[in-house]
DNA sequence: TAGATCATTGCACTCCATGAAAAAATGCAC
DNA sequence: GTGCATTTTTTCATGGAGTGCAATGATCTA
């Protein structure tokens, strides 16, 4: 990491505190009911600096979507690594940007994540909006996977290959328990542990269907 | 079809109007250079009236998404038909719902569709909301698939067999060419029908391409 | 400390979206 | 067709979303 300078540690200060306390308010208000003034003076910034950070309401409720992944993960599995087996690999690949994570970013990620599900069980529109945001992750795993593949993006292969590992993320995230994170310091790192364990068991989870389903279904 | 009266028939007209001036429009200028006020007066209308039938403008432009499968067609899927193989099945079941259209929706449905891709190409912040109209039909072909299955919709399984489905039939649409509509009757009607095979075409490409990935990637 | 650079702010403006009530069109009974 | 009920369209008012611009203020560089 290079070391940031002021300004730029107050700008990422500003936008987590804005994405968070938008988060709070259409939690506890219900998002029709809040308005980028209330978010903005939340935050202790005006109306304008809101939009200079995010482009619509929405765009700072949903968050920036599940972190990508990283340059190193791609190299590897686009190296037919680390196992060689294409579904095993494809696991690693999409589970790895969570793994990189440093505990800090971790917490924010996941504590954020189950709030932002909590909210997404009451107002459906922006599960729409959320799931775009995976989108954007999916046409990395599709260019991973092409790559892996010797085979041009718009190929089926890739695309297949790519859905079946971000239904099994989705389903995953989608079941993923909250693991009380009652109190500060090794409290909190043991329940983000146990979330990522979780995480990837349920990866495995789906995975096992997902071979069986096409051992069985062919 | 029951036979609809004036008033009916006029709100249908008046809806469609809408659609067909917001894409013209949107595609001629650009979403962003469309006012609601523009596609309002395009279409003849005062500007409530167009959000009496589309809720945002958007949605006027995006239309109303692939047909859905019918109730006869999910019956026939869920009951292990037409022929017992659970991807060939799938195949059918997707692609019922362009079959049932008639020969005149049908032109509409492919001439639109075709219309909205070349501006998807341009403004992919579209793209995103019309992947939620497709998520609406995915969530359709899950509940499918689970009632077939005799699983439940929240369960891996159905979601990762119609989440494949349903990347085929993005892949088909996708790669679909246009068929010159040169002139009116014959020549549009042989157009539409080769719209169609050619989907056929590509959705057996793309399953095929389905059962290959897993015979040889497991 | 001085000047360059970049972020924040207030202001004015347009567009989106919705509620309410008046006006127009349609459907129906006779 | 005439009159009445129903539904749709329209007009008007209102408030929030989102952007361009110019001024101000904070941070960086030397």
């Amino acid at each position: 990491m290079e070391p940031m300078g002021l300004r730029e540690r107050k700008k990422l200060a500003t936008r987590r505190t804005l994405q968070h306390e938008a988060l709070r308010l259409a939690i506890e208000h219900g998002s029709e009911n809040v308005t980028v003034d209330d978010i903005a003076a939340a935050a202790n910034v005006s109306t304008r600096t809101f939009f200079n950070y995010f482009s619509s309401k929405e765009e700072a409720i949903i968050g920036d979507g599940p972190p990508r992944p990283t340059a190193d993960a791609t190299a590897v599995f686009v190296a037919n690594g680390p196992t060689g087996d294409l579904l095993d690999d494809l696991k690693h690949f999409i589970l790895s940007p969570m793994l990189d994570l440093s505990a800090e970013e971790l917490g924010y990620t996941f504590t954020d994540f189950l709030a932002r599900k909590q909210l997404m069980l009451r107002e459906s529109h922006l599960v729409t909006r959320m799931m775009a945001t995976f989108a954007a992750t999916e046409r990395e795993v599709v260019a991973g996977v092409a790559a892996r593949l010797g085979e041009e993006p718009e190929a089926i292969r890739p695309q297949i290959v790519a859905a079946l590992g971000m239904t099994a993320l989705r389903f995953a995230l989608r079941h993923l328990h909250h693991h009380g994170d009652t109190a500060e310091g090794a409290g909190a790192e043991g329940a983000r542990a146990a979330e990522i364990a979780e995480l990837r068991d349920l990866l495995d989870e789906a995975f096992d269907a997902l071979r069986q389903t096409f051992d069985t279904a062919r």
